[in-house]
DNA sequence: ATCAATTGCGTTATGCTATAACGTGTGTCA
DNA sequence: TGACACACGTTATAGCATAACGCAATTGAT
């Protein structure tokens, strides 16, 4: 899954996403874009669907919100290396991505041993983060 | 979270889940028990949100999609002994819940060692069922 | 060069998911 | 008995996502 260059809407949805520490809905995306000429929400979920695709962008399924792939420098996401799991600060919105070998190894197993053919995993822990927590 | 007595609704709606072998939305839930009065989607989401903390039911996050729990019957979920991850075919729409003690405990790790201090633990494998993959 | 297929884009309308805010009734118990 | 907690019912609204239409630009094979 190679990115091809961005179109205009990818990217400007991309920049969005970029720019903010938090996780941002769909329509949040929309009103931050409506300077640019953004007017219906079809316009961010076709751009999202193809930056899921292109694997710099990640949905979190329990917010239904979205945040820019933090390792979208590195061959991290575009390799698919792997199921990235988040960590999500109920107070201040941080979210950490990261992946364990361990935790994608063990799911698999599981898999393997029910037949099961996994296709997307999600894992998402929601909590606070360090800073909130103390 | 000792599970009291439920109340009517909670009743309905927890038997409606019982009897599906899939995932049921609240609208849907809501379209099963208009033959019971059910009118409105608050009825629903209100005996849910009772449910889902005494334990007898799960939300699925990336399906916007409510279980009962697969083991209710046993001390299971009401002692909440872990996390418990999903499995869900997207063919047939079954779901398997499962607890892995190891990825339970490597999560925990991760998360002590960054501080994060985790309240709720989605883990979600989308895919095709042993017998729908065959 | 041209035609067909693909892809992106814009717009309108609609559907699905979830909660706010208000009021009612009922049971508890100090 | 009066304050409180809780379940319930209703209306309205907010928030998330996609269907269906048509147009424009690009690509690529003939």
């Amino acid at each position: 899954m190679i990115a091809p260059a961005l179109t205009k809407n990818q990217s400007l949805v991309f920049e969005v996403l970029n720019r903010s520490d938090a996780p941002m809905s769909a329509y949040t995306i929309l009103d931050r874009l409506r300077d640019h000429g953004f007017r219906a929400p079809l316009q961010v979920y076709r751009a999202l669907d193809k930056l899921l695709e292109f694997g710099l962008v990640h949905r979190l399924e329990s917010l239904n919100a979205f945040v820019a792939c933090s390792h979208a420098q590195s061959d991290c996401c575009s390799r698919g290396h792997g199921t990235v799991a988040f960590a999500i600060c109920e107070s201040c919105g941080h979210v950490s991505e990261f992946h364990d070998h361990a935790v994608d190894h063990r799911l698999g197993d599981w898999a393997k041993e029910k037949g099961f053919k996994p296709a997307k995993t999600t894992i998402e822990i929601r909590g606070l983060c360090s800073a909130c927590a103390a």
